[in-house]
DNA sequence: ATTAAACTTAGGCAATCACCTAATTAATGC
DNA sequence: GCATTAATTAGGTGATTGCCTAAGTTTAAT
């Protein structure tokens, strides 16, 4: 049996494509403030429901939200750790890019006082 | 007609676009250590160049990359501003939700307090 | 003056995305 | 039991995405 399944496609992908809708964004940072309902959280867009439903299910895969059914009432709460690892990416290049700033300063100030001597 | 996403799209949908592929972040993380050419960021990867140029043409949309042409050679380099936009958004997110948890913390505490009297 | 190198443009194709409406299911309220 | 509420499923549309090949264009090297 062929292993026909996609390549695991790692994590970031689906955090930074959840994160590039407004919709979304808009989505995690009312979850930032606590856990609400699907109703309280489709409230404020203009959207029909079922896009809506959507966008919370492309949230829940990336794994930024989670959310469980009591009764008929979905609740969803925000998982920041997912949220946080694309931070730690991003911090990272930064940190990178820095590093090379400060050896480039770095390398500049001293053939400036080569030139000096 | 899709999208009925807010006018004047923020930079951050498309600076988080960028981000979803990975591709697109392999050339983020190689311009970090420094420019580079098209061919020079080109060589790694299997597809076709202008596969390959359609992912540059959606950074540098981002504005996360610039370039330069100087004779027939284009070199590219990092803009840090805008990745430093995305993370300080996600930033902003994860202080929000701590803060939350902070003052939960508080109120557990609290009624505690209260329980021990 | 040719040839080669480094992109660039044009066009095409399948898959995914972001929306929609309509119909359905599963609790709750009366 | 029957209507209402909350969410879900099914199915459809047009736009965008990510890849491709083939055919330019503009320099640079010989």
């Amino acid at each position: 049996m062929p292993n026909n399944s996609p390549p695991p496609a790692p994590p970031l992908d689906g955090i930074f494509q959840a994160l590039a809708d407004p919709t979304r964004r808009a989505v995690i940072q009312r979850l930032t403030a606590g856990p609400a309902t699907v109703s309280e959280l489709a409230g404020p867009f203009e959207m029909a429901l079922p896009s809506f439903l959507q966008h919370l299910k492309v949230l829940e895969d990336s794994g930024m939200v989670s959310s469980t059914k009591k009764g008929r009432v979905r609740t969803c709460e925000i998982d920041i750790q997912n949220l946080s690892a694309a931070g730690g990416w991003i911090d990272h290049q930064r940190a990178i890019w820095e590093s090379r700033l400060g050896r480039l300063d770095n390398y500049l100030n001293e053939i400036q006082s080569t030139e000096n001597d």
